[in-house]
DNA sequence: CCCATAAAGTTGCATATACAACTTCATGGG
DNA sequence: CCCATGAAGTTGTATATGCAACTTTATGGG
């Protein structure tokens, strides 16, 4: 392996897509996708969280976030005041709490797969890039 | 860091997202995204290269595999005949090679600020998860 | 109190990506 | 030779993502 050839980009968004593929693979059960997830899950962790913290958190841009959070209201997860705060419904909180179930045993497997050295790796990998680690 | 709150997927999709859009503003004065820089260059160096190969190696589905090669036909840079091997116009040939430039440059920067340790860390995520490594 | 400014959010437009269903094409059996 | 089959590619539909431009809202000076 030398830097003539190996593609750091390429390689992480590779990556990305087949784990995403995984992850989403798990959530269809629910009908949502593992992005709508991870939301789903944030928010109800930080109830009235912000789109703009949100942003910064996974490095989305502030329009994609807009229209996440548009199209999880419209399916009747949030609650409808999008700019003051998100806030999950009755709904979106049953459906995070089921979300974090599978998260939680599928993020294990894949730990446990990889182990713990690779994860530590990609941990490292984020504290060099992700300097304004905001979360 | 424990298994409780670190998501590999979601790590993973952040950091493809923030080197995307480094390599991204890489390319922009040529016009052309990262993701199809990077077809460029494999074209370049397999020239008659079947979108299903492409597909595979990249994993990508073979749909947008499909988008990608036609809108990059439609910007001059592929032959016409998509169906059959993809070729690079005497145009795409030159836009490749200044791609090239461009994408040594980045990557050689990349590589040394997050240190040789960092990419095998990489690296070795890669060879557990990509099994079918038709790459 | 009013306005300038900036932050937050939305919308227009484009690319990237996936799944499902369909079409095209090559190939091996009969 | 013809057809069944499967691989390759395309298209419909939906989500994910970014940039630029715009709107809305909060806030601090004057």
């Amino acid at each position: 392996m030398n830097t003539e050839n190996y593609c750091i980009a390429g390689r992480l968004r590779t990556l990305a897509r087949v784990m995403t593929g995984r992850y989403n693979d798990a959530f269809t059960q629910e009908g949502v996708t593992f992005a709508q997830a991870g939301l789903l899950m944030r928010i109800f962790a930080q109830p009235g969280i912000r789109q703009a913290t949100l942003s910064k958190q996974l490095q989305i841009e502030k329009s994609g976030m807009s229209r996440d959070v548009q199209l999880m209201q419209k399916k009747g997860w949030l609650t409808d005041n999008l700019r003051n705060g998100l806030f999950l419904t009755e709904e979106g909180t049953l459906l995070a709490k089921r979300c974090h179930k599978i998260w939680k045993a599928l993020n294990y497997q894949v730990w446990e797969e990889v182990g713990p050295d690779t994860v530590a790796g990609l941990s490292a990998f984020s504290n060099k890039i992700l300097t304004t680690n905001t979360q």
